[in-house]
DNA sequence: AATATCCGTATTTTT
DNA sequence: TACGGATATT
């Protein structure tokens, strides 16, 4: 977008706005702007949306119509006549960014569509795409996932000569975690070490050196991970020149989720502000969730005194659950030493108190919450209205088992590692390197994959692509790692000659230049013969392998370029069950399963929240330090908050400790230490069976006893 | 030099 | 379960 013209309609809002503020107001009651909606409002949530200044915070709490107030507030500017690209819409996640999205978009409003949204992480990347020379990246440069971060981490690490045998020197995984908290935070890295990391402190200058070796290996690869982006990103609009081109492409950047940003993103949001943008930020510090991320809730304490003439409006009346459910959220909130005070009225008719159901074991658990979904659908609540919220991807595992037997369909939402499995990373190298030559990443995965081919062959084919090797000097225009793979000028032993074959064929197909490529989908499909063939010698399962091939390809044909594709795989991977199932039937009725994270921003009619015992929630890895332990509440009311009318806590006594299923490993659980507040506002039902309930069929010492005898005389 | 096999270990949450 | 690391085998 010229930027004239984007100074001539700026001109004329504030032209238009100068008068009108009180008038707009009047009209918008009085004639019913049914566009907006504006009626359907309260008046906090009308001023929000009415609001003129330069910068505006709300502080919103769980259930108080946050989106519904962000939604009228995009709906009036597009009234106003600002063009809907000219309109940003952030958030911290993807599930609150497709909600907000979708909303924005059943506005109905002809332009609605085009208003500018996503992620942090997904418009840093689209806008990086558009300027990845301004920042010395190659037009196709690769967005490593936390796996490949780790990788190239172990690689960097393995040529620092560091983690020899016994010194005790932090995995990669370790590394790439510190590396990742002194982005996200902007802190210093002994700092990080010296209070996050203590067993590491030692050798804090042993990590330094890999990770300024894993930085620079980023940069001579053409590669960023996913920090980087938000810092290229706020490089870009801090900077002299590009910034205020880049920033004033919006009027306009609304925020969802603020309390869940870190340093970065608020040092965004600041700029886009500062070049000519009207700021809105909505947030709720008690839902504070992602500080393992970075993320501070100093973003939102602080943006009154950052951006000047802040106005706050806080939105305290919830529209979502009933007293009862209230006066348990309510009462967890007056538990957190230092929220904003915030006391959540309901706008609901009384319903049921929530429930404490205890149950014996984490089995006993499954099948409690099993008939209590039954039970609940039985008196009218669809199976898709009710969810099963959780703190970690595998506390379902049990009650998946439980609802497959049961026959209760369901989606699970978080814990899907699609992108970990091996044969997607590879065909994900092989599609990368067509973008990305430099990527010597993917190259390493692609070599290896060639049988016959390990380290050692797979280190001299590398510096064989790189040019290094002997008689490489000709260069031809475009003579990168891919044409010299093509041209056949690496040598690899003859085992791999029908794997590479296969390869070149395929690539040769896909490589178009820019117009002339096959579709994402196509490309796939041109694969389909090399995966199987190396798949074939590598893996038992190939078929299925090859299955997932084809539903990658259908997920690719919702992409128009293949590094669009790439790019939509690592930053917006497929997060449920269903996502990767082809077309969702509408008319399907099927219960949510989702980690409490990823439930943030959803509601439903009955929430079964379950594991709720010391050790799960709060989760045992997050009792170092008082603020951890503070998240943990915090999540403990977001789940609290979802629901609507009914709210089922589930306590099993005993549970397995994280850890190896097959050693069976349980231990006696307290009930978490945030019901306790709750006890006055819950109703607990104990579900336990009396010891003499469960019939002795052998004693433990003749069982045991016969069984060791038996096996000793045999 | 690559591959097969075994053992021990660690293990959240998201972009 | 799944992965890394070490050792044994091809």
């Amino acid at each position: 977008m010229p930027s004239s013209s984007a100074v001539v309609h700026r001109a004329e809002v504030a032209l238009a706005v100068a008068d009108a503020p009180a008038r707009r107001a009047e009209q918008a009651v009085t004639t019913g702007r049914s566009r907006i909606g504006l009626e359907d409002l309260n008046p906090e949530q009308r001023r929000a949306a009415l609001h003129d200044g330069r910068s505006l915070l709300v502080v919103a709490g769980a259930g108080s119509g946050k989106t519904r107030t962000l939604v009228s507030r995009v709906a009036r500017l597009l009234d106003d006549g600002t063009p809907p690209e000219r309109i940003l819409l952030l958030t911290f996640t993807r599930r609150a960014s497709s909600e907000m999205l979708r909303r924005v978009r059943a506005l109905g409003l002809d332009d609605a569509r085009r208003v500018t949204g996503g992620t942090f992480h997904a418009v840093a990347h689209a806008t990086l795409r558009r300027q990845a020379r301004a920042v010395g990246l190659p037009p196709g440069f690769t967005v490593l996932d936390p796996g490949d971060v780790t990788d190239l981490i172990s690689i960097v690490r393995t040529e620092e000569g560091l983690g020899e045998r016994g010194s005790r020197f932090p995995r990669a995984r370790t590394i790439a975690e510190i590396g990742g908290r002194v982005s996200a935070a902007q802190e210093p890295l002994s700092e990080v070490v010296l209070e996050r990391f203590p067993w590491c402190r030692e050798h804090v200058d042993g990590v330094r050196t890999v990770l300024q070796g894993f930085h620079q290996r980023k940069r001579a690869m053409g590669v960023v991970d996913f920090d980087d982006l938000l810092l290229l990103w706020r490089a870009l609009l801090q900077h002299a020149e590009a910034g205020p081109a880049l920033a004033g492409a919006f009027d306009h950047v609304l925020v969802d989720e603020f309390q869940d940003t870190n340093a970065v993103q608020a040092d965004i949001v600041a700029a886009l502000h500062r070049h000519g943008a009207s700021v809105t930020c909505v947030g709720d510090d008690a839902q504070a969730i992602y500080g393992f991320r970075g993320a501070t809730v100093e973003n939102i304490r602080m943006l009154p005194t950052r951006l000047p003439e802040t106005e706050v409006i806080t939105l305290h009346r919830n529209y979502r659950s009933t007293p009862e459910i209230l006066a348990s959220a309510n009462a967890l909130l007056r538990s957190m030493p230092d929220a904003f005070e915030k006391e959540l009225t309901s706008v609901r008719p009384t319903g049921p108190s929530p429930q404490v159901v205890i149950s014996d074991d984490e089995g006993d658990q499954a099948e409690a919450i099993s008939l209590a979904v039954l039970d609940a659908r039985e008196r009218g609540v669809a199976l898709k209205e009710q969810a099963v919220l959780f703190r970690t991807g595998h506390h379902a595992d049990l009650l998946e088992v439980e609802l497959g037997l049961r026959d209760i369909p369901f989606v699970k939402f978080g814990g899907l590692k699609f992108l970990d499995r091996a044969h997607v990373k590879d065909l994900r190298a092989v599609l990368r390197v067509l973008d990305n030559p430099g990527d010597e990443l993917a190259w390493d995965r692609i070599l290896r994959l060639l049988p016959g081919v390990g380290p050692g062959r797979a280190r001299a084919a590398m510096e064989a692509l790189r040019g290094e090797g002997p008689a490489q000097q000709d260069g031809p225009s475009g003579d990168d790692p891919l044409r010299r793979f093509l041209d056949g000028r690496v040598s690899l032993p003859a085992s791999t000659d029908v794997e590479v074959g296969l390869l070149v064929a395929a690539w040769a197909f896909s490589a178009g230049d820019d117009g002339r490529a096959p579709e994402p989908g196509v490309q796939i499909d041109a694969l389909r013969p090399f995966c199987a063939r190396v798949w074939s010698a590598l893996h038992e399962d190939a078929p299925a392998r090859l299955s997932d091939l084809d539903q990658l390809a259908t997920l690719a044909g919702r992409h128009g370029t293949r590094s669009a594709f790439l790019g939509a795989l690592t930053l917006d991977p497929p997060v449920s069950t269903s996502d990767l199932a082809g077309p969702p039937h509408l008319d399907d009725d099927h219960l949510v399963l989702s980690t409490i994270h990823s439930a943030k921003g959803g509601e439903w009619k009955h929430v079964h929240v379950m594991h709720a015992v010391d050790g799960a929630i709060p989760s045992d890895m997050a009792l170092r330090n008082r603020d951890e332990l503070e998240e943990e509440r915090r999540l403990f009311y977001v789940a609290l908050t979802r629901a609507r009318d009914e709210l089922t806590v589930h306590v099993p006594l005993r549970f397995h400790h994280d850890g190896p299923k097959h050693h069976d490993r349980h231990s006696y659980a307290q009930p978490s230490r945030f019901l306790a507040p709750l006890t006055e506002t819950t109703q607990r039902v104990d579900q336990t069976r009396p010891a003499e309930a469960v019939p002795r069929l052998l004693s433990a010492r003749t069982a045991i006893d016969d069984l060791v005898t038996g096996l000793l005389d045999g």
